[in-house]
DNA sequence: AAAATATATAAGTAAATGATTATATATAAG
DNA sequence: CTTATATATAATCATTTACTTATATATTTT
């Protein structure tokens, strides 16, 4: 893996609230409207932050109505293989248990 | 491993620059004067660098006369020695090739 | 002791970053 | 078709960052 990659992705993933949306996201899908709850910060901070971590190529994201539902990628590169293995999962923050759905949840 | 060290080790990380110095101390202690040439940018950047690294618990150093040596610690975070596996070494800037003190190396 | 050398710290500055508010877009619901 | 909802983008601003030059400190050499 080359410099500027390993560069990127280090940089996408040292900020305080990327480490949170990647520990929520080790849960599964999540929400965006889910992210603004748990970090306390507006949509807009949360949309820019989600868009770095895609752009790094560590996230991806499914439309789901209006909603969108990003989530990990599969296949890791082995650097943030290693850097999520050393952050703690979140709960409390997936689709499942407290979406802006909730009561009308549609996972399947 | 709490997240602020987490955060604090990828910040540290997360600068081609800093990879660089990383990359030079993979093949053993490096001291100022050679990175200065590595990254071509002034000795005092390179010294701050150096502190950044060393605040995050990544580097530490050695005196020696007038210089300084610097070299990975020898007990990484689990997430730095997953950073450091995926940084290629870079040769030719540690002190025993092409030092400030060549043709009087005192590494013993 | 004075001069030279290696490094660190301080002060200042330009660029990058992370937030905000305002607005645009897209889908869903009435 | 209008209104409401979820998200993205744009514009703006404050903070942080990475550099520079200037200066301080510590060691070695003369």
């Amino acid at each position: 893996m080359e410099n500027t990659l390993i560069e990127k992705q280090l940089k996408a993933a040292a900020d305080l609230n990327r480490i949170k949306l990647l520990a929520c996201m080790k849960n599964g899908e999540v929400c965006v409207c889910d992210f603004v709850d748990v970090l306390g910060i507006s949509q807009p901070a949360v949309s820019q932050h989600l868009r770095k971590l895609k752009e790094a190529g560590i996230i991806t994201e499914r439309k789901v109505g209006t909603w969108k539902h990003y989530r990990l990628v599969e296949d890791q590169t082995p650097l943030m293989k290693g850097i999520l293995e050393q952050i703690q999962p979140l709960n409390g923050c997936n689709c499942g248990t407290n979406c802006c759905h909730v009561g009308g949840n549609d996972n399947e």
